[in-house]
DNA sequence: TGAATGTATGAATAGGTGTTCATATGAATG
DNA sequence: CATTCATATGAACACCTATTCATACATTCA
């Protein structure tokens, strides 16, 4: 069929904008994930882009601690630090523990580590 | 009364919450890294926490792309990519070249890699 | 049981963010 | 030079989000 740049099958091309790259473009769209997975990814890493989420997960990156140890580090409100809490909990980024009436967070697994880890490689090179 | 799990030199536990794990807390603020680096670690993750971006950078692991194939691939407007290519492009996510009147974005380093990755192995177990 | 304490949560509010529309820039082409 | 086309950008608006305040829930202890 057509070669080359051209883009006239679909009629979506509404603004004038065809300069594509028809191979390239084709294959990038073959290898493309589902897209409910791509917004769970994006959802993921909402969670991790806060500053106080970051703190947290920084904490808990060396010690299991429970939410008035994390208040005493970060230096903030409960009610916040409860918050944010919630936000990690939903997303499985981190697991809790009830003890009598202190509730011991941490890390859900490894690969929040390794996001971690790879993220402040990026940021420190 | 209570050993251990006090605190009460600092002055700044304005509310009552005082169950803190002393030495954990400690420990933990020791390992703490500058401020700086959290916030802008925070940051990064801010920069993939759109669905748009995190389709930007998906696309570009398989090929670099000039802005109007991103247009195509992703079905949307052109101002609404060239706007999120900024944001990329200003957290050194992606670099680019340009090459006559269009503009060829591909992914800045490993790290953004590793991260997509890793990200991806969270989400999909 | 009631008081005290650790944690969670709903509502309100201020600040931030993504998309669209309109327009600008800048390179190629005739 | 004027035009065309690829890309960038500023402003506006609607939506989302983090913190605070007040309060509820739950567990321990007297």
């Amino acid at each position: 069929m057509n070669e080359g740049t051209r883009v006239d099958m679909a009629g979506d091309d509404v603004c004038k904008t065809v300069c594509v790259h028809k191979e390239a473009v084709d294959a990038v769209k073959q290898c493309m994930v589902g897209d409910n997975t791509l917004r769970e990814l994006a959802e993921l890493f909402k969670v991790l882009s806060d500053h106080t989420r970051i703190r947290i997960l920084h904490a808990l990156l060396h010690a299991e601690l429970c939410v008035c140890d994390l208040v005493d580090v970060l230096d903030m409100n409960q009610s916040a630090v409860s918050h944010q809490l919630r936000v990690l909990r939903t997303a499985k980024v981190v697991k809790y523990r009830k003890e009598g009436r202190n509730v011991y967070y941490s890390l859900d697994d490894d690969h929040i580590f390794s996001l971690l880890r790879d993220g402040m490689d990026h940021v420190m090179e």
